[in-house]
DNA sequence: CAACCTATGTAACACGTGTTAGTAAGCTGC
DNA sequence: GCAGCTTACTAACACGTGTTACATAGGTTG
């Protein structure tokens, strides 16, 4: 029982023949006569041996693994359930096309510092952080890569939703409605934004909004602001601290939370349950990306749906090609689509 | 601007040094003097150089990485939240130790032969499958591994739940509210499986209600029982035609769905509301999981907890201790515990 | 001034594979 | 009986790295 150190080598000193042989053994059999193929197979179930993945990889030049470069540790990025969405839409084309996913996380709190320890053929790059080093990084080693989530760069294959209109889109929506005092629930950037403000979807989102609400004679002063990282816990903590009325502007309650992820707005429900305020009856709640959830949710939401899973699709179909050299897909943006259901009305 | 192929063979032409240097350069800055490391260093970036990473990992003999063997693909196995869940355990610890996580699908429908493709230190092997040629080829290899969801076997380090007592403990209590019409709604095993029967995981669950049937009399043949994927519709769709009555069994529908696995349970619900069917009022339901939804869910899901995001820590902690040669832990078995919320009551 | 040490750089090895060019033996054909 | 072909196999190269053992040159020490 050799522990499955066993190399080539030694499986061709075994067999008596040259390492060829041996290779040739397993990858080329009708270019070695029947009775050495034997016995060479023979020696190498007795050794215990296995061709080394790495060696193979290096040899091809190929890994037929597919990176994702996370803006966020794992522990953090799979509780979101958007992430479960994109990695399974990528996970689809990877299944059909015989790709491994590497999940890599940031490094010591540095994307940038993640990419050399990683053994892969391409890189799907999510929520880019502000300092563009990473796009640098990879074209310089000739990676090939999407982008997502991201700012559109020049240069840079990406896939990105319409979250601009999607954002004017469900505002608008709420003002039409006839609600004033909107409250929106946003994204905590993470402690690595830059001071100069939102960037990618995010930034995309906030523009949308404003869009909206100048149409009505409004600007961003005139809405309440959270910024929370994205789970139910803070939706609902946030949306507490919202509604009992911030002391200092002294205004009142909103009519309406905007929230800018669905996972934001089952928190927000949750708490206006706890406060005994009644969706949409006396406060509609919208939310952001349309999860599954989403429809069997009670109320169930209204909410913008973003195409996650094509948008997973796309990513991996677009770097696949790109690896095979076949084309290039510069860009390419989905469109987002307003679902109306039960958790919005007119403001009382 | 040459595109990334520059090895550290050009760059040692170009800076007039040995390749050693060149290593050293990067690696071991004080082995050389300033003024050629210097040199090197601009080569290097005119070239648009970076070391390999499979080189280097084929040198070091390691890739700080951990792969995830599914028994399914990536494109159904994170349609489930248990998987996410689990998942995101690992990936804490992963990300706490600096590792990556490579998901491995099956290869044309094997696992066995997705192996030799993944370049990694180690595997937690996730629902094995009947046959245990994975067993075999990773001892083989010398690869480190973890087994997850699957039957004890010797010499082979687990991480298990204790599924048949948490069955029990939820049939009992059903029981002893007094239902005896008890539906099932279990987990399809999948294409491959074995004639022989059930394995792993879900064998455990049936025989924990096995065990809880005959402390009352009666026996897995008075239960209805549905098999159907682990999917929210799916449970739907089979609750509804267990509540519309087997024509053949012909008996009265039961007045309790015990469902194996919480999105299973989501779905019961849907579907007996659909039927105008009150819960619990008329018929109770109950998961297994407890996923965090579970909370939220209206009526709040009664259900088996088990610590999924702990056995995700733990398969990745034994599996990285026995990377680094530190300690075998052979074997562990987490606790479950009924967690009685709004979706049972006695019977009618 | 010889002996020693240090700083700097290099040649060579090891990690493990796949594949191309090339050699020896055996067979066929005329 | 020899040119020519096929078969079976091997030597050598390529993929790209890190590291150990060795060679210089220069400076320091007794």
């Amino acid at each position: 029982m050799p522990s499955g150190k066993a190399t080539s080598s030694d499986v061709a000193a075994a067999a008596g023949v040259s390492r060829s042989a041996v290779s040739f053994a397993f990858n080329n059999p009708q270019r070695i006569s029947v009775a050495t193929r034997e016995r060479i197979l023979a020696a190498a179930e007795a050794l215990g041996y296995a061709p080394s993945t790495l060696g193979r990889m290096l040899q091809a030049g190929t890994t037929n693994s597919i990176g994702v470069l996370l803006p966020q540790g794992l522990g953090r990025i799979l509780e979101n359930p958007y992430y479960s969405r994109f990695l399974m839409g990528a996970g689809q084309v990877c299944d059909q096309e015989g790709y491994t996913l590497l999940l890599t996380p940031p490094l010591q709190d540095s994307v940038l510092r993640a990419i050399p320890y990683a053994a892969v053929d391409g890189f799907v790059v999510c929520g880019l952080e502000a300092d563009r080093g990473e796009v640098a990084e990879l074209t310089r080693r000739g990676i090939p890569f999407v982008l997502i989530d991201s700012d559109r760069l020049e240069g840079a294959p990406s896939v990105e939703v319409d979250d601009r209109g999607g954002a004017r889109e469900v505002a608008r929506y709420l003002l039409e409605l006839g609600h004033r005092r909107l409250a929106v629930l946003s994204i905590d950037p993470g402690a690595e934004v830059p001071v100069r403000g939102y960037r990618g979807p995010l930034a995309r989102r906030m523009a949308g909004i404003a869009d909206a609400l100048a149409e009505f004679g409004l600007t961003m002063a005139d809405v309440r602001l959270a910024e929370v990282p994205v789970t139910r816990a803070e939706g609902y903590r946030a949306t507490i601290a919202l509604m009992s009325g911030d002391p200092m502007s002294g205004g009142e309650p909103p009519t309406a939370v905007l929230a800018l992820s669905d996972v934001l707005a089952y928190g927000a429900v949750d708490a206006l349950q706890e406060l005994a305020i009644k969706v949409p009856a006396e406060v509609s709640v919208t939310g952001f990306d349309d999860l599954a959830e989403s429809s069997w949710f009670r109320p169930r939401l209204t909410t913008v749906r973003q195409p996650i899973v094509t948008k997973g699709r796309m990513a991996a179909e677009f770097l696949i090609s790109a690896i095979r050299g076949e084309e290039q897909h510069p860009h390419h943006t989905l469109g987002t689509s307003l679902i109306v259901r039960e958790s919005t009305a007119k403001p009382a």
